[in-house]
DNA sequence: GTGAAAGCGCTAACAT
DNA sequence: ATGTTAGCGCTTTCAC
């Protein structure tokens, strides 16, 4: 890297000392109209930045939030990063991303870092937690820690209810007179990372039931092992097909999979909703594009997003921040046309 | 924020200096095996981790690569990240997203920021280059600048022939027989950031109607405002539906607006692909999941994603990297049943 | 209202 | 094989 224009080459231009140019960069008030000018000028003329490494040093600040998932791709974030995004710009900070790619200790490894090694001054975690002992160490240090899509007591949380999610989406089906219905669903995600999105959904469709005097077993759970639309097509092809009197499923594990369902069932003569209702879960874009489109539970990642940067910035304004946020979105049912 | 462990603290319990500590982080060989592992050994017990900060003050080198989009979330872009992301881990740098959010003055300054703010030891770009006047010190100052998707002499580039993929596109709708083509795409995208993607996508639509001598006329080219499903829905209700004799469109503006064309036409009773043939661009993964499935032109986002970022990493490779890189993929045509 | 001096945490000569 | 010294670019007391 080249030599770049130094708070120095700005304070010589203009005949101060690097301390009066430091001082008009950052506002304070003690310093003369003229000088202050003139020090703007020079700044213009040279085109100087301050440099950020040496900034964070000095000041134990990164101006950086870290954003931490296993994989960005998945459509849901990007609605949250929609929001952080959009939220982020016009403040002084930053962000960088950090993809764990499902590895534990890729995801431990970065955990550590950022803890450690001040990358940034506070970490948006999409639905993943430091393990164990260095959880504690997160909470020991006060590093601030927002997680979004996961329930931990004593973390910052931004969550959307998936029990009431699961819970809405099954009793609809319910209402529409559905008899025989199944829930696609990741059965056990990861443990070290620990999920529960899909476990929430999952009992919120087993208490609807219920509630409904409906029968209620294991075997209405089918299994998933991603959550993309190959996924859908891949269960129906294997195991929704050969369910006798199946007429609706809840695809707790998200939209792509619901999509991925109706593709194979609309392959295989059945009739979306006739022969088969299916509800997604998320409410992506792409949702009310497909043919039929498709009934689903919505999510407000946008606001999520924000809320996350939101609370995080908080730890800026004051110091003494020291309560825990929780914030809890409402799912909502979005009524189109695949039920 | 906190006082963290520093490597003098890991010096003092080793009872050796923090050069010594130093060395051993950085892998210098003349270290003794004893030392080494006892300052291992501390920097395990303590926690130790190296501040990022003074490490990029000293070496004046980040180790992280810049990346900046208007937004992130267009479909493609994922494909893109996800290679990125992938080639990345692994490699000591972490990455930082800059979102320019279709607002010139916010792009300048984060182009400003990254090339005199040393936030960053490259920059790899979506689709959009510095104004000119920054862009000639980007040059001068020989900042490692890799762009996607947008072709500029003298920059490292990354691109899919969007003439070939227009032609393609375009050829196999009047080998299928279609007389009545229209092509759907921005017309003029912000002239300031500068994209040529469309156009040239454009011109093969053209190029192929002339060499199979088939009329062109710029009434052919209908304009979207954006690129996502809306778009398409929009445009077919306003403009499509009334034109005669229609029986192709090719949706350069990528495969949502494609999938939203075909979700307003199959409300309008016209039938996909008998009455109406639509073809994409991008191919993205919910492309083979619609009714019908999209055929469309394939970019590989992913190996295009990892070429930025291995043209990235080798100007830190051998410092000599002076040859400007420019890779251009072929993009391909994939049948479905959509044409 | 501005300057001098010290130091943030680390690395890179140069010694020894 | 390890320690001494200086310095990366900036901010922050503390003087004047």
């Amino acid at each position: 890297m080249a030599r770049r224009v130094t708070i120095k080459d700005v304070a010589k231009k203009v005949g101060v000392t690097a301390t009066t140019v430091s001082m008009v960069i950052n506002n304070n008030p003690s310093i003369s109209t003229r000088t202050r000018d003139k020090v703007l000028k020079a700044i213009e003329d040279l085109n100087y930045y301050p440099n950020h490494a040496a900034r964070s040093l000095v000041k134990r600040k990164t101006n950086t939030i870290a954003i931490l998932a296993e994989f960005f791709y998945p459509l849901f974030y990007q609605q949250l990063l929609d929001g952080i995004e959009h939220r982020v710009i016009g403040s002084p900070y930053s962000f960088i991303h950090f993809a764990t790619l499902a590895s534990k200790p890729i995801r431990e490894k970065i955990f550590r870092e950022i803890l450690y090694g001040r990358v940034a001054d506070v970490l948006i975690s999409f639905n993943r937690v430091p393990p164990q002992r260095l959880l504690t160490e997160y909470i020991k240090e006060k590093y601030p820690l927002v997680v979004i899509e996961h329930d931990v007591p004593g973390l910052n949380s931004v969550l959307c209810d998936n029990f009431i999610g699961g819970y809405k989406a099954t009793e609809f089906l319910i209402k529409q007179g559905r008899k025989n219905i199944y829930c696609v669903s990741p059965r056990r995600i990861d443990a070290a990372g620990g999920s529960d999105v899909q476990i929430k959904r999952v009992e919120g469709f087993k208490k609807a039931l219920e509630d409904h005097g409906m029968d209620f077993s294991e075997e209405r759970i089918i299994e998933t092992t991603h959550f993309y639309f190959e996924a859908g097509k891949e269960c129906y092809n294997s195991v929704l097909k050969d369910i006798k009197g199946l007429d609706a499923v809840f695809a707790a594990a998200g939209d792509p999979v619901a999509i991925g369902i109706i593709h194979a069932a609309q392959n295989d003569k059945v009739m979306i909703p006739d022969d088969l209702a299916v509800i997604g879960y998320d409410d992506l874009e792409v949702a009310a594009f497909i043919n039929p489109p498709l009934t689903t539970i919505m999510q407000p990642g946008k606001q999520m997003g924000i809320k996350a940067v939101e609370i995080a910035l908080s730890y800026f304004d004051d110091d003494i921040n020291s309560n825990v946020h929780k914030i809890v979105f409402e799912p909502e049912l979005v009524i189109r046309e695949s039920v």
